[in-house]
DNA sequence: CGCACGATGCGCT
DNA sequence: GCGCATCGTGCGA
């Protein structure tokens, strides 16, 4: 069984040519797959088991809706297969995969992972942030905030190539769970549209909940 | 268990 | 200034 003390997968490393399609195939082609981290000799990573895909300028939910291209959403409209890393409420980053050809905004959340390398890293990143909390492996990364933490992602990710540097997903046999889908989580506008995508039963899907935002009270 | 809320910093109006 | 693709904690059931 070598799973115990296994550093990184065998498998293959996804070519760009999986990332050039458009978003909802690849948000649904992920999952299953392996997502590794390299930071020195640490390495870190799971399978993919929750999803989103945010589309392009008719997309309501997503950072490239109506604005064109900013500083912060132009790596969505770049090349396919690297990192979109944003920073938001002040506290997460949160891991995108870009997809579409080039000029075509698209991007995919990675929401959840089972913990597969580095679970012992990974509590210890997770732990800086939740000091004293005993974390239990379910929680290692089952939401994006988490995810990016316990895979030590920050902004010096976005826009990093996956595959050749510190990032990479790997390829993963097809998962024997069905593939639910879901409104997105956690948005205000475009939370209706079917966007999301997770492993029916798996136990590290995110808790998120989805629907409307609900509107914050100011004392 | 579930719900409610404050933290926290940056992009955008 | 406002709002945000979130999280952890606190409190009640």
């Amino acid at each position: 069984m070598p799973s115990m003390h296994e550093t990184e997968p065998r498998t293959h490393i996804l070519p760009g040519s999986f990332f050039a399609r458009d978003t909802v195939t690849v948000a649904h082609g992920l999952l299953g797959k392996i997502l590794v981290s390299r930071r020195g000799d640490t390495v870190t990573g799971g399978r993919i088991v929750e999803t989103e895909a945010y589309l392009g300028t008719h997309d309501p939910g997503s950072h490239a809706a109506t604005k064109g291209i900013t500083g912060r959403n132009a790596v969505m409209y770049g090349p396919p297969g690297r990192a979109y890393v944003y920073f938001t409420y002040g506290n997460h980053h949160m891991l995108n995969v870009v997809t579409e050809p080039e000029g075509i905004a698209g991007a995919v959340l990675v929401r959840a992972l089972e913990p597969l390398f580095g679970v012992d890293a990974m509590m210890r990143r997770r732990a800086s942030r939740a000091a004293g909390a005993r974390l239990r492996e379910r929680d290692l990364a089952n939401g994006p905030g988490k995810l990016a933490a316990a895979l030590g992602i920050d902004l010096a990710d976005n826009g990093s190539v996956l595959g050749t540097g510190t990032l990479a997903v790997h390829d993963a046999p097809d998962p024997t769970e069905p593939v639910a889908t879901s409104g997105r989580v956690g948005l205000s506008d475009g939370h209706e549209l079917e966007l999301r995508f997770y492993l029916e039963g798996n136990p590290y899907v995110s808790k998120g909940r989805v629907g409307p935002r609900p509107a914050r009270t100011r004392s």
